[in-house]
RNA sequence: GGCCCGGUAGUUCAGUUGGUUAGAACGCUAGCCUGUCACGCUAGAGGUCGUCGGUUCGAGCCCGAUCCGGGUCGCCA
């Protein structure tokens, strides 16, 4: 390196001109006039354009070697451009190159590092440093890097310790599956990455940290979605001596901050509160998106007599049928629309979907109310209030839960196809009262809704024998257009509700001894009454950037297979690298 | 594990009923060009049609299997 940067490409402007400087980069385009020779060169802050003239001839002929992507030194003069270019932050100005150094070479790369790029993911993922060229993409992880920097500087003065906790952790059977790391030293036996620092953040809390907080790298292996990566971020806090309210508000000034300091958003002060079981209901989703209202309408009342067997079967099982109804949007549901959006709810595991549609031309077409009396007929019109130009749609399942929530993916879909998500505010908001237990049919047990360490809510204690399912948690879920972005619970602080809620679980005492004694170990030395809340940060990131995919907020993603395109991995190792671990390998047969 | 979509030049795509030498744009290479900034002009190179097998006189196209990618359901305390 013959010379340094004194300054950076996107940051050269009038106020320079007469200057001497040194910038360094990325070639973006050569332009050989012939006897001018134009090049853009790129940095991480922006572009500036540089001038060769033939008037220094060695100097221009090693210009015209430039090529996309070369890096180089150039030294020269900042000049007035005689034609401006508005769309360029440096347009007003060039550089007027005096000396030239040619750091490397590049080839042809795979695709070109342009802002609007129309290329395979797979490709993009694979060259992924090539793609973080890319201005569009590298805006986000400088942003990123802002919201973390604001982050720790915030909860700082809040009083939080950052504190790191271990990565090698303990296995623990409850929750998503562990990625596992082999001990050499304990052949045979294995750590696990954490799924969440959880225990770590609460033995804190009982070491007497009070106030912690932790950028905590998490893993779970499970497989991937659009806005799920098995390896992901969380901006992990946890109080002592603090209960719901206490955790929320410092949760939503952070947030408040954050959205006013980045995104220029207000937001008021303290957020609503909806229950789960209101959510449920009105909106069939445990995090409904309430930039639209379109509440579900409940038709068993209506129902309750019918002789159409679909809605009959299901109200007779003890489920439900539920209307959604799309207010003036009789025209965007042709039968092909509709047929479709049936479709699509299949694939949420809806049983089928039926329609009244009143067109504004005073035609009716329902695909089911031949099948009602008239009574019936009239009392669902009635409830869901249609008129000229609306539709209704409606669903009905033998499982209540399964009902709602398939009206809640109608709500969605339906909210997709009217286009009603755009510029509307934002929707963000506490979910509350989460039920305790949830039955698992795979695992043919109950498993804890939230994780085994949230607190049941006092008043419910009493049915900690006899109905656990009726038991509600301090847990609390914070969702931002339909996204749950994060959450958290007060913890249990006593050892022997510890050990009933691992009883309502079916966790044996060996089992719970096992795996989490030295957590109750750790609930015998005086616990605080404490909780907390993680954040999302990639998914929070993703919806407060407005991108498609989780993978545009993380700098190297994994494929949806959870393979790491760019560096191939996870790959094989060698035998001795097994041997060490004493761990063998049976390669399963692949059948024909 | 299930379902849906995709794979043709470096990239994005087109490719008729199965029929001669598989095309376009951008990119790339070479030459020319004094104010470009999507520079322009001229010429050129570049293909295992994801892979394997089958049907056929003949397959990018039809059939089967398989691999890879995207999305989704299950799963994600």
């Amino acid at each position: 390196m013959k010379y340094k940067r004194t300054n950076y490409c996107g940051k050269i402007f009038s106020k320079h001109i007469g200057k001497k400087v040194t910038v360094c980069g990325w070639v973006v385009k050569q332009r050989n006039l012939g006897h001018l020779i134009f090049v853009d060169l790129r940095d991480i802050t922006g572009i500036v354009q540089l001038n060769f003239s033939k008037k220094d001839i060695s100097l221009f002929e090693k210009a015209s070697l430039l090529k996309s992507e070369f890096v180089i030194i150039a030294v020269g003069k900042v000049m007035e451009r005689s034609n401006k270019n508005k769309n360029l932050l440096t347009g007003n100005i060039e550089i007027k190159v005096s000396k030239l150094e040619i750091c490397s070479k590049a080839e042809t790369t795979p695709f070109e590092i342009v802002q609007k790029l129309n290329v395979k993911e797979e490709l993009r993922l694979q060259y992924r440093y090539l793609d973080l060229r890319r201005k569009n993409l590298a805006e986000n992880f400088i942003m990123r890097h802002k919201i973390l920097k604001f982050t720790r500087e915030h909860f700082d003065k809040y009083g939080f310790f950052e504190i790191e906790t271990p990565v090698l952790t303990k296995s623990t059977i409850e929750g998503a599956r562990d990625y596992l790391v082999p001990s050499r030293v304990f052949p045979g036996k294995f750590f696990a990455l954490p799924q969440s620092p959880q225990l770590y953040k609460q033995l804190a809390m009982i070491a007497g940290f009070d106030r912690y907080i932790q950028i905590a790298k998490c893993f779970r292996d499970e497989d991937l979605r659009s806005d799920r990566q098995p390896e992901f971020t969380q901006i992990d806090l946890e109080m002592s001596f603090a209960d719901e309210e206490d955790i929320m508000t410092v949760v939503e000034n952070f947030i408040k901050k954050l959205f006013k300091k980045f995104f220029s958003k207000t937001i008021k002060l303290p957020l609503r509160k909806i229950s789960y079981d209101e959510c449920i209901e009105k909106y069939g989703s445990d995090k409904p998106d309430l930039r639209y209202e379109m509440k579900l309408i409940h038709l068993d009342d209506e129902l309750s007599d019918t002789n159409f067997k679909i809605f009959k079967d299901a109200i007779n099982s003890g489920g439900s049928v539920v209307g959604v109804k799309a207010e003036n949007a009789a025209k965007s549901f042709s039968r092909k629309e509709i047929e479709k959006l049936s479709e699509k709810l299949k694939t949420y595991g809806a049983k089928g979907l039926v329609f009244t549609k009143l067109d504004k031309d005073g035609t009716v077409s329902s695909s089911f109310e031949k099948f009602l009396s008239q009574d019936e007929k009239i009392s669902i019109r009635k409830k869901a209030f249609i008129k000229s130009g609306d539709i209704l749609f409606v669903v009905a399942d033998k499982v209540r839960l399964n009902c709602f929530y398939t009206a809640g993916n109608l709500r969605f879909e339906i909210a997709k196809k009217l286009k009603l998500l755009e510029n509307k505010a934002d929707s963000l908001f506490w979910v509350t009262d989460f039920p305790m237990f949830v039955y698992s049919e795979c695992e043919n047990r109950l498993v804890a809704a939230h994780h085994p360490f949230t607190a049941p809510q006092d008043e419910d204690l009493e049915f900690l024998e006899t109905y656990p399912e009726k038991i509600k948690a301090r847990a609390y879920d914070l969702v931002l257009n339909g996204n749950e972005i994060g959450g958290g619970s007060i913890r249990i602080n006593n050892i022997k509700l510890q050990m009933e809620i691992f009883k309502v679980l079916g966790i044996n005492k060996n089992e719970v001894e096992n795996r989490f004694g030295f957590l109750l170990n750790a609930l015998r030395f005086g616990t605080p009454p404490h909780g907390g809340f993680a954040f999302g940060f990639d998914r929070l990131l993703m919806i407060l950037l407005g991108c498609e995919s989780i993978k545009d907020v993380i700098f190297f993603p994994k494929a949806s297979n959870s393979f790491e395109l760019m560096s191939s991995s996870p790959s094989e190792v060698y035998k001795s690298q097994l041997k060490a671990l004493k761990i063998s390998v049976c390669h399963k047969n692949k059948k024909s």
